[in-house]
DNA sequence: TTGTAGGCGTTATCAC
DNA sequence: GTGATAACGCCTACAA
């Protein structure tokens, strides 16, 4: 930086040590500096606008004041979502959070975390499901194993593979509960915009949905379960799909709210009108389509208390294994799934898709 | 840290100077390394897991690699949108992203400045529109001052009142195109869910919006302008409180899309129909609501490019005066505004969507 | 091309 | 309670 005010000039203009200066503005440990004195000091660096050095400070003290926060895209309302319990719960931990994006690629993300190690962050929060790929985790396991070896804590929101403190939403629960519950309002014919196979966050929810609906007699035709991106464009693509081979079927659960806005642009796409001639169910309850009409049926995860949590969890390792701290969730049923009433007998003209 | 490998380390490993292994570590700038020397040095980083101090390479080099942004709530899609450019121009320019929230806190604005000069971040992108109150802007103004001072840059998205660059959506213009769309539609009797009065974006498309229909000779009732929070909940209340009242109104334009959504909300809790009682539009076309159907009437703002552009704009600080950078808008006409077709006038629309 | 040494701004350990 | 002074990890003239 061009010129600043460092710590020796306030000492100067003060007429003290540069020791009692730092004692001054940062109140030391055990030490404590005189009143008439600490007053001098901070008139000075008042004066002199004296602005601390973080990173100098972070040199000395052996620590920094930086979380770091691990997220595929922060546009997608899952991830900006627990951003911002991160951030206020980092914000209460007076730490400063730094933000990287990863754009859904698993390499990037290793990348992230390195960086992340240069800056001394204080610890890391990564948010995303891992894919059921030893290989690949095995990278991410390491360059977090690394980072702990440093001396920084990492804590995840995903499944618990990757050896640090983890928060995990119980999706199959969640997926199960919605299940049953479009089982109860009358749908019979399920499809699933599943996401990737190897995700296992859209597995879980994949799985607990199709095992609910087999349990309760009316099993998922397995040609209606697509596999798509674990994106808004995956569900989109994956809609686009069902609908051109006029899938016969009365709800479609995507695996997210974000792939079952993609669903509902396929649908626009195609003419195809939700929910009178399909129903539609995602899955984390994102706050912006919470006041949509007609309401996208769903299953909430609170997100921003997830945030918040695996932050507190960062900021508090605890020794020995891995923690594991499940979050559960709650299904929400609203317009975009309505009542059939007639336990899955087709009503009026349409019920399944043309 | 704990136990963190140094420079130093590596250099008695490879056997050679602390200066060698620097310049082998980052190529230096003129100092070149003979290439079986910096091969030993490389090696011996590896093997010991070395991992550059990037603070310690802050101090040393005097400046960071870090780049602060600032933004009311990383949850509401105007901003994440606009952090997701700014992220990835960062990214391109190799720099690290600090975010912080001010919650809507003006004084929390100023705090979190200052917090990003303690880091000593090398330049600072602050996101949202200023008010109308020249002790708040002065306080701000001062902060980035002494920032620029202390040899950081900064960059707004919002109104060039606080000395810096800036990014300006062209608010006016585009809720003037929006009126004129909504009155070729067919419609005259608007009623404005206007935000904050001191609130210049809030301002701004309001003015542009009623300047519009009051030319087009269908003047907005003055009642049926509701001040309200730049929020969610501000469109809600605001929303409420028109249809407590019973206002005479055939569309309702709210200054944000998200604010729309408050009264989408509102308007739900009240068992009024979208569009069919009453039409909606909203300002950003934010992401999430693009295939939501029906779909919102909006102006659409290139969220993402406003926020690469202002980062491009931070990192290469002009001399003299700060530069403003216009940004144009567009009309998204969509469902939530139907065409009225047998009222007044029709002229070619612009938009649409299939 | 390589090494030596001073310095970046702060904290912490000592004496006083 | 206060003040020198040695770290902290790295970069970079400057000297060799």
């Amino acid at each position: 930086m061009a010129t600043s005010v460092t710590l020796s000039d306030v000492a100067r203009e003060a007429g003290v040590s540069l020791a009692t200066a730092s004692r001054a503005v940062n109140g030391s440990a055990n030490r404590t500096v005189r009143a008439d004195l600490r007053e001098r000091v901070l008139e000075a660096a008042q004066r002199l606008r004296y602005t601390p050095d973080a990173n100098a400070q972070a040199m000395a003290r052996g620590r920094t004041t930086c979380l770091g926060l691990v997220v595929h895209d922060i546009t997608d309302p899952y991830f900006s979502s627990i951003a911002a319990g991160v951030t206020a719960a980092a914000d209460t931990a007076g730490l400063q959070v730094m933000l990287s994006t990863t754009q859904h690629e698993p390499d990037r993300e290793v990348e992230v975390v390195r960086l992340l190690q240069r800056q001394r962050a204080r610890a890391i929060v990564v948010v995303g499901g891992r894919h059921d790929d030893d290989p690949g985790n095995e990278v991410m396991r390491r360059a977090l194993a690394d980072y702990a070896a440093s001396g920084g804590s990492a804590a995840l929101v995903g499944q618990p593979v990757l050896g640090v403190d983890t928060v995990v939403v119980d999706d199959a629960a969640g997926a199960a509960d919605l299940a049953r519950a479009l089982h109860a309002r009358g749908y019979r014919r399920p499809a699933v915009l599943a996401g990737p196979d190897a995700h296992l966050t859209a597995r879980a929810r994949r799985d607990g949905f199709t095992a609910a609906f087999a349990e309760l007699g009316a099993p998922v035709d397995p040609a209606h379960v697509l596999t798509c991106d674990f994106t808004h464009d995956g569900g989109r693509a994956a809609m686009r799909e069902l609908l051109a081979v006029g899938a016969d079927v009365d709800v479609v659960f995507a695996v997210t709210d974000v792939m079952a806005l993609g669903a509902l642009a396929a649908a626009r796409d195609r003419g195809v009108r939700v929910p009178e001639e399909v129903a539609l169910a995602g899955f984390d309850d994102i706050l912006t389509l919470r006041d949509v009409v007609p309401g996208l049926t769903t299953v909430r995860v609170p997100l921003v208390e997830v945030g918040a949590l695996v932050t507190r969890l960062v900021l508090e390792p605890a020794p020995g294994q891995p923690r594991v701290h499940p979050v559960a969730t709650e299904v929400v049923l609203r317009e975009s799934t309505p009542d059939r009433g007639d336990r899955g007998q087709r009503s009026g003209t349409s019920g399944g898709m043309p």
